[in-house]
DNA sequence: AAATATTCTCGTATTTTGTACGCAAATTAA
DNA sequence: TTAATTTGCGTACAAAATACGAGAATATTT
């Protein structure tokens, strides 16, 4: 009756954002066959006590030392043939970070996790390219309709930050005026006092993603819209 | 290294649209513990050899008879406690089907599968409302960006009946000669000499959802939206 | 057969939303 | 001090969504 011949995984294609970088996404090297020294989505064995969420996040703490700020399950992906040794079914996930340089290197060596620029992708190891395209579809599509980008950047931000965030994220150039208009429409940021000192011209002000005033105003059927 | 104490199911919620009487839920009744006797919706074990998506055609003709007109992955369940035997992850998909109560009965007898009104759905078994839910919510929002509402009606049909099967999706009154222009204006409809007679009033035309225009205009970047 | 009711189809007016873009204010760099 | 840069506000125009009037085609009632 059960199915003692189907192993079950999970990955996760995790985004790291730098404002100077772009998006990244988190690889490791794979150490034994099969696709030996090529570069994988990390992930791994669900154990049978832990949730599905849990693994994810057990094994890229223990492959990467990232603990993400988001997470999302992604598909699950089941091809028969999608891994050559045996039947291995994943469940895909997702994840974001802020600051994506920083909290990698201290848990891991930096031989066997990295973070690659989306303009710089290796080939990867089993269908994973076909997962983190699948991945990239889903952020693109899900940052227009639910406030997951402040998730790629620091608690305050500045409009700069988050308008390049989003022409980042689409590959696109949008309005400056226009895109800090809608977004303060939504009512769901929270302006701090502080203002970004330091670049060039004038500074703007800080802001701060207002989870509480989202959550009410979702509630009253407000849509949140980029 | 292996995971062989966690178990593999794909489970299927199918809608089911007769005009006259809205959506439904296929179900079947459970004839072993646990939950014995009660309902749920249909699923079982992934074999070794086929894809995700067999598995669930398989159980769903096994159990029920019926073939689905589409087909979709929904989301994997798998907290440690939902099957209170054993560790078992389950991989929800979502169906649609036309004529509802008409491909049913044949293959199946009446007792163990059924059709279920939305509004008259019975204490379900495992997780299984939550499941469903979970279905019913990705349908909403589906119908509204991708054309596979005429997945729940026949071949060919009038603007009254696609009208009225938004508005039962969607749960709400839509003005009718709106929905209408809009419809038509995606240029996806191919107009029928045949009109619909038998009914009270003006006859209307039949329409054909043309899927060769649907593609080629996708390409282009037309998004399709009601 | 005529009157009435029902439903489809076309059309128009109004409101809302999206887009393009000008320009003063605040700051840094020269 | 002047020039360059970036923020923040506002306005004009275009496009899309919504509300709804009314004639055409058919069934039903009288």
């Amino acid at each position: 009756m059960a199915t003692p011949n189907i192993s079950l995984t999970v990955d996760a294609i995790v985004f790291g954002y730098e404002p100077k970088e772009g998006l990244s996404v988190l690889l490791v090297k794979r150490k034994y066959p099969p696709f030996k020294g090529r570069w994988a989505i990390p992930g791994g064995f669900v154990k049978e006590k832990e949730s599905l969420e849990q693994a994810v996040e057990r094994e890229l703490e223990e492959e990467t030392g990232v603990k993400v700020n988001y997470l999302e399950q992604l598909y699950s992906f089941g091809n028969p043939k999608r891994d050559p040794r045996s039947r291995i079914v994943t469940i895909a996930y997702y994840g974001l970070v802020r600051s994506a340089n920083f909290e990698l290197f201290a848990a891991t060596d930096a031989e066997d996790a990295q973070w690659f620029h989306l303009s710089e992708l290796p080939k990867l190891a089993f269908d994973h390219q076909k997962i983190l395209d699948y991945a990239l579809e889903r952020l693109r599509s899900k940052v227009g309709y639910q406030p997951i980008g402040f998730k790629l950047l620091d608690k305050k931000f500045t409009m700069e930050e988050i308008h390049h965030l989003y022409e980042v994220i689409y590959g696109r150039k949008l309005d400056r005026r226009n895109f800090r208009k809608k977004f303060l429409k939504l009512e769901i940021l929270e302006e701090l006092e502080e203002k970004s000192g330091g670049g060039r011209g004038r500074p703007g002000s800080y802001y701060r993603f207002d989870e509480k005033k989202y959550l009410a105003l979702e509630k009253k059927g407000m849509t949140f819209e980029v």
